[in-house]
DNA sequence: ATTTAGCACTCTTCGTCATCGAGTGCCAAA
DNA sequence: TTTGGCACTCGATGACGAAGAGTGCTAAAT
């Protein structure tokens, strides 16, 4: 976007100031709190400009200015200066992630309560997709006569389990045979390639009698597929409803709704991850969506700051914040930034 | 309390008429809805005195009345009709409770999630309270060097189950020793009567180093300790925003910011469900707790109806609604034993 | 060609004021 | 004990005007 200089500023200093007041700024007020070499009267010419090219507008004939999607998206694109975390603030975020932690859902929930508490916003975080890590053990425990235990472990030391229900008289050697078997045809089967069929062939010529066998497979799978899924973390929605952006109940209402529906907000954000795949990452990336950008319903006065940590090589699932579209940006970035970083190190120390 | 027929009357219609209309309801309104056969003016003169009674109250001095905690309270225990639910309602409920089901927890959530939506309220459920139960079975199973999987069992078939750090050397053999050793000295032993000490000495004659010994005993006790802890589901909340009740956001945010305070509304249910276990309980028993009977800060509008569910003989847990205090009692508490009846059935249904 | 001062105009916010109406309490009569 | 009547209270509603912030435009200044 070609704007020269002194537009930059002016839609810089909208920006900023509009983020701190919550209050559409108007020429005079821009004068006074930014040394301007001009007058209100040109900056006042500039800002039609700007509001022509849609950065900005004005929500009736005789307020200031607040900055519209697109200005959001030119400032945070390359208007904005990053921000400095200061070492309290590292600290305090630290403490919190690394506190009586034994698991990485641990630390995952930990993140997400930090983020949310400083930030003040929704924090979310998605554990690991999965889909491409492969299967390395499988274990079948037997709890009591018709139910077992099965352990699940995925290349990178992810364990799922599950109890399920097997046939009454199966034996505790029938179980360890057959959870044996599979085992040893299934080792290193990436887990979308894990069928019903597959697991079913692993376990052919075997001396129990075939509907038996079924009933077990069958339950196997499940438990199988059912480590596939994500789980999400949501956490500090009541702290939208102290922010001036959500002091209109229906605004308030319509978000936690669609937040609270169900997988709705994973499902978006692994959409926009996915979609992202292929992009070059730089070390601390981040993906901003801002307003109308994003598909939810609810979600239109909101933006969505996510990042991405890993567990190991291979895995890795998303962490961020979801704020009013008008929030302190680079400060909100930096702290995902160096949550992200903090988390990275932390889930190395703890698998390691 | 000994109020007379006509108090008696007068009080339910206040309730009946406030609950449906959230209007201060007023002598005449009563006249017009309510086939009384006496004038305004003596409906004045008895409202009078059930506001000496403390039972109603007004907001002001020229608004109609609204009951108070104490009028409520009244009408619960001894006013309100029992309300029947229709064959669909059971039906609908019957079937989002049975839907997709693998394990007690998945009841669970079904089971909130049923609630809150019929109700349009919050609705929650605890995991069962496990301090009465004993250790059955405790394996560890080797995932990889250094990390190993503690399964706990526990009476009724509960299995608790978590990854823990181990010293990197030790081999499979040795992990299955101490976990043998351990289940063998604590088989039967109650949750709470095992400690670091018991559980240590339960593998004295080890022929493995005592301080490798003590790591792994560690990791195995908070594994155990923490299978004691309570879930807690807590579903709907963003319904509460949809009430007039709160629509005042002061209100909303209080009460949002207490339901999400972590473990804050379990703790309290926990509390008062304890301090009720003495009770003789009927077959469909339930509790209620209506406004400033309730020591939580925000949920002075609220009341809580919990009831509890079995899995098997000794394993008890809760499950309950969270509304407004001005709500359809009679109707929320078929919802929540209906509830409660189904989820009895499907645990048995589960699990036997 | 820009920039600036000045001015008329627009639109929201806020406080005041009067009115309306639902509801009450109380008194005196039935 | 019940009832009709009446004066009184108090919140809700809406009209009105003044204040204030901001804009766009024009004409003069640089």
């Amino acid at each position: 976007m070609g704007l020269d200089d002194r537009k930059k500023q002016v839609l810089q200093a909208i920006v900023d100031d509009y983020v701190s007041t919550y209050e559409p700024v108007g020429s005079k007020a821009l004068i006074e709190r930014h040394n301007f070499t001009v007058s209100s009267a040109t900056l006042r010419n500039e800002m039609a400009e700007l509001e022509k090219l849609g950065l900005i507008e004005k929500p009736h004939t005789s307020a200031g200015r607040i900055p519209s999607d697109k200005g959001y998206r030119e400032y945070v694109d390359s208007l904005m200066h990053p921000d400095i975390l200061s070492r309290e603030e590292q600290d305090e975020i630290s403490e919190r992630i690394t506190d009586s932690v034994h698991e990485v859902t641990d630390l995952l929930h930990n993140a997400t309560n930090a983020l949310s508490e400083k930030t003040g916003f929704v924090s979310l975080a998605m554990s690991p997709r999965l889909h491409g890590s492969f299967l390395t053990q499988l274990k079948m425990l037997m709890i009591e006569p018709g139910k077992a235990l099965v352990v699940v472990v995925l290349s990178a030391g992810v364990v799922k389990d599950k109890v399920v229900r097997i046939p009454n008289f199966l034996t505790n050697e029938q179980i360890m045979q057959i959870s044996n078997a599979v085992e040893k045809n299934l080792y290193g089967k990436p887990l979308d390639e894990i069928t019903l069929i597959t697991l079913a062939s692993s376990v052919k010529e075997s001396e129990i009698p075939e509907t038996l066998m079924n009933q077990v497979i069958y339950e196997a799978y499940v438990a199988i597929k059912q480590a596939d899924k994500l789980d999400v973390y949501l956490e500090g929605e009541h702290r939208m409803l102290s922010l001036p952006d959500f002091s209109e109940l229906g605004r308030a209402r319509d978000l936690l709704g669609t937040l609270s529906h169900d997988g709705m907000v994973a499902g978006y954000v692994n959409e926009i991850e996915k979609s992202a795949e292929g992009q070059i990452r730089s070390d601390d990336s981040y993906m901003i969506r801002i307003g109308q950008e994003i598909a939810l319903e609810g979600l239109e006065d909101c933006s969505f700051i996510t990042t991405t940590y890993n567990i190991g090589d291979t895995l890795s699932g998303n962490i961020g914040v979801i704020g009013p579209k008008r929030m302190d940006y680079s400060k909100v970035i930096s702290q995902v930034n160096f949550v992200r970083k903090k988390l990275n190190d932390e889930i190395r120390r703890l698998i390691e």
